[in-house]
DNA sequence: CTTGATCGTATTGTTAACAATCATGTCAAC
DNA sequence: GTTGACATGATTGTTAACAATACGATCAAG
């Protein structure tokens, strides 16, 4: 059986996709910049797209406004969301609450299978970064951060982190320098090093240092909601 | 305007309720431990009691099951969740990774107000204690826990929270002790003691201790899957 | 040239009927 | 007396048609 997702046994035997995938894969665009903020998600062109009805598209499209990746306007349709600055914060916020943790908690249980599976990814997060696929670079960026959760064994901070990097790309999209890389990956070298010396406490710490360097990154300015709604609005793509 | 749910500016002018109040009644009802583990949540049931329609409902129970608090089974229905034993020990890390950097949040960002209403509530959970009014007092105690989350005013962390609180219920309705309380509410006097002295590390380090306290509490002994299930079914209710 | 209104179209939201699945109770067989 | 099969009833899941709302274009007025 192949990793039921929440414990449903649904009927998806092999005739169509789940919800959980669709979720999975729009979180996935997501995190890759394709589906940029504010891009319209139309019911008919995801169930085009997915081949599915139109009553799974809908309960996607709930499910992903529910981790505040879409936003639903009533009778207007979904929306990949468009995080506010302060939105922004707060997600870093979380994610320097809970980060520095999943990585002590990661070295503490990491295998040696992990290390070497860690150490394979830096690479192609490596190569994919020194062959200008920007997009394929991005999402190996990202899914670091979730490997790291997937190490530390714990469902509910895996889960919490999917939609957390999610909607971080979200984030550098908007606010972020376009000529700027998202995340150094030296920083994620620096943290397979604490990793391979076995100091969750290093680990951590790096990777307070790492998500603080990517919020600096970013220009969070206070720039006051009245103007900044209209220009990021007229923004849109 | 009524504090909008994610941002949805529904047509519920004053007709219906929303899903996010349905799904927030729901929430307060597990966390009152009115709602055990395993209850079954019959659609028509449902329907009855919110006096919406079934799509409502339905839409309501999906939102549920993205945050672990019903189980959806396949042609089957919506059941109120059973946390494993493992669930809840990844429930508790979650909280003891998120709740410290809160309570230190909020000691920063805590207003005159907020002091009053703290020490509100704390006068309210002891009378609720006192008066054994049990349901109420078990809301209080995991409100309290909200309330920090909403002075750190952080929106992200606040959801969590509402969904690892509720959850929390569950943990407490299987594996605590039926007589012992919940949170002792001394524990709760102390982090208030700390925010009046504004020392933002003793509340985390209080916080810390109070959720490793509640844990230890629980009787999270490593049960063979196997024979649990079996006990844990039939105990239902 | 811009502003405002009207209509047609397209998309979303809802409802209700239908199909499928599972639980329950009865009955026969061992 | 217990176990298995079977039919009935109830509940869930899906589909399709319908209603409602918002968008876009066209056109007239200032």
């Amino acid at each position: 059986m192949p990793a039921a997702p929440h414990e449903i046994s649904q009927n998806v035997s092999a005739d169509e996709i789940a919800e959980e995938d669709i979720v999975e894969r729009i979180f996935e665009a997501v995190v890759e910049q394709r589906l940029p903020p504010g891009t319209k998600l139309s019911e008919s062109a995801l169930c085009e797209a997915f081949g599915v009805g139109r009553m799974r598209i809908r309960r996607s499209l709930l499910l992903l406004s529910s981790r505040e990746v879409v936003e639903l306007h009533a009778n207007r349709g979904a929306y990949v969301a468009s995080p506010s600055a302060k939105q922004a914060r707060e997600v870093f916020e979380a994610r320097l609450a809970l980060e520095p943790t999943i990585a002590r908690l990661a070295v503490e249980r990491a295998g040696a299978a992990d290390l070497v599976n860690l150490a394979a990814h830096l690479k192609m997060e490596h190569e994919a970064h020194h062959d200008d696929r920007r997009h394929e670079a991005i999402r190996l960026s990202g899914q670091f951060h979730i490997m790291l959760a997937q190490i530390a064994s714990n469902a509910v901070m895996l889960r919490m982190m999917k939609e957390l990097v999610t909607r971080t790309s979200l984030i550098i999209g908007i606010f972020g320098a376009p000529s700027v890389a998202n995340c150094r990956d030296d920083d994620h070298e620096r943290i397979l090093f604490a990793f391979k010396a076995r100091d969750g406490q290093a680990a951590a710490d790096l990777m307070t240092e790492h998500l603080r360097e990517i919020e600096s990154s970013l220009d969070l300015g206070n720039k006051n909601s009245g103007a900044v709604d209209l220009v990021s609005l007229f923004a849109r793509k």
